[in-house]
DNA sequence: AAAAGATTGTTTGGATACGAATCATTTTTA
DNA sequence: TAAAAATGATTCGTATCCAAACAATCTTTT
C-alpha cells in the first residue's frame, strides 16, 4: 500500500489538470475502487488457495461453475464465468487432461459440448470450495453485516444497469 | 444478462452439493459480485471510450496516472495501477513509440527512469478524461447518492484490510 | 426437400500479462 | 575504499485471453 496517493490528493491533482471542467469524483472513486478490490481480492484468493493447487483463476471459476451445475453445456459456463468461448475450449482442454472433468458431444444437439465433473473433479472442489469461501470470508471480515449486504446488492445494481 | 443463474439458484444447488458443510454466503456473494462488476464496467469503458481511440485498459491506465502525477517515476506508475514492472516496460514502449510520453533517466539516481506527458498525450487526455467520466458516471447513475459513497467506502476497506 | 441462415465449439493469430533471470546503478557493509 | 547487498528497469520465456475465421450441425425459408 506504501507509495499509492490518497483520493484527496489525487482530486487536488485532477482539478490542477482539468481546469473549468465539471469532473464527477464520485463516480470516479466506485470505479477506481472497484478495480482495486477486484485486483486485491484475485490476487488474496490465487495466493491464498489456487496456487498450491496449480489452478488459474479461469479454470477455478470453470470447475466451480461446473461443479455446481453439472452436466452443463458449455456455452452456459461461459456465459456464467464471464469470458469467451476461445478461452474456454482451451482451459476446458487443460482441465480434461488433469482427468478433473469431461466433455462430450450431446445427443440432442450434435453442436453441442456437455460438461461434467470427473469423482476426481468433485473430489478437489469438495475440498478447494469450502477453502476458498473461508478466504472470502477473510476478503470481508473487516465490513460489517450490513455494509456487507450493500456492498453486493450495490455491485449487483451496477452489473444489472450495465447489461441490460 | 440472458442465462445467468440468480443468487438464490446458485445458494439452492451450493447446498445440494455441500451438505453439512458451513458456507458463508454472504461473503461468496460480495465477491462473485465484485467481479461481475468489476468485469462488466471494464467492458463498457473500453467499449464506450478506449476502443476507437485503440488503448488497451492498462494503457489508459498509465497514460491517466501519468497524466495526474507527471513527472512520475516508473516504479510509481507500477504501483498505482496495480501492475508488474514487467507490463508496465512494454507499454511504456508503446506509448512512447506513439508519442504520447517520453521516458529519461533520473540524474539523481541511474536507476531511475522518469516519464512525462508529450504535449500530444496532454492533448489527449485533455479530451479523453472528461470523456471516461462521463462513462464514470453512467455506470453509478442507478445508485443514488449515499449508495454510491458507501461503495466506494466499502471497497476501499476491502482493498486496505487485504493490503495491511 | 433444398438452400440459406443461425448457432456452437474449435482453431488461429496476436495482444497482454507476469515471474524469473539479468544488467546497471546505488547504497551499505566491513 | 573495496566488496557485498539492495534496488530498479529490462529481457526472456511462458501462460492467458480474445476476436475473427472456420467447420459442423441445426433451423428456417421457399
Amino acid at each position: 500500500m506504501a507509495g499509492l496517493h490518497t483520493l484527496a490528493e489525487t482530486e487536488r491533482q485532477i482539478e490542477s489538470r482539468l481546469v473549468h471542467k465539471n469532473i464527477d469524483f464520485g463516480a470516479m472513486a466506485v470505479v477506481s475502487n472497484l478495480f482495486r478490490a477486484a485486483t486485491a481480492v484475485r490476487n488474496h484468493l490465487e495466493r491464498s488457495v489456487l496456487a498450491k493447487e496449480n489452478l488459474s483463476w479461469t479454470a477455478f471459476v470453470v470447475l466451480w461453475v461446473t461443479w455446481i451445475w453439472e452436466p452443463i453445456e458449455t456455452r452456459q459456463i461461459a456465459v456464467e464465468g464471464g469470458f469467451s468461448k476461445a478461452t474456454l475450449t482451451g482451459v476446458l482442454g487443460t482441465l480434461e487432461g488433469r482427468g478433473l472433468l469431461t466433455r462430450e458431444k450431446s445427443p440432442d444437439d450434435g453442436r453441442l459440448v456437455i460438461v461434467k465433473m470427473t469423482p476426481a473433479g468433485r473430489k478437489l472442489m469438495d475440498r478447494l470450495f469450502p477453502e476458498f469461501n473461508i478466504e472470502e470470508k477473510f476478503v470481508v471480515e473487516t465490513l460489517g453485516e450490513s455494509a456487507e449486504r450493500q456492498t453486493a446488492d450495490h455491485l449487483r445494481e451496477i452489473t444489472r444497469h450495465l447489461e441490460s
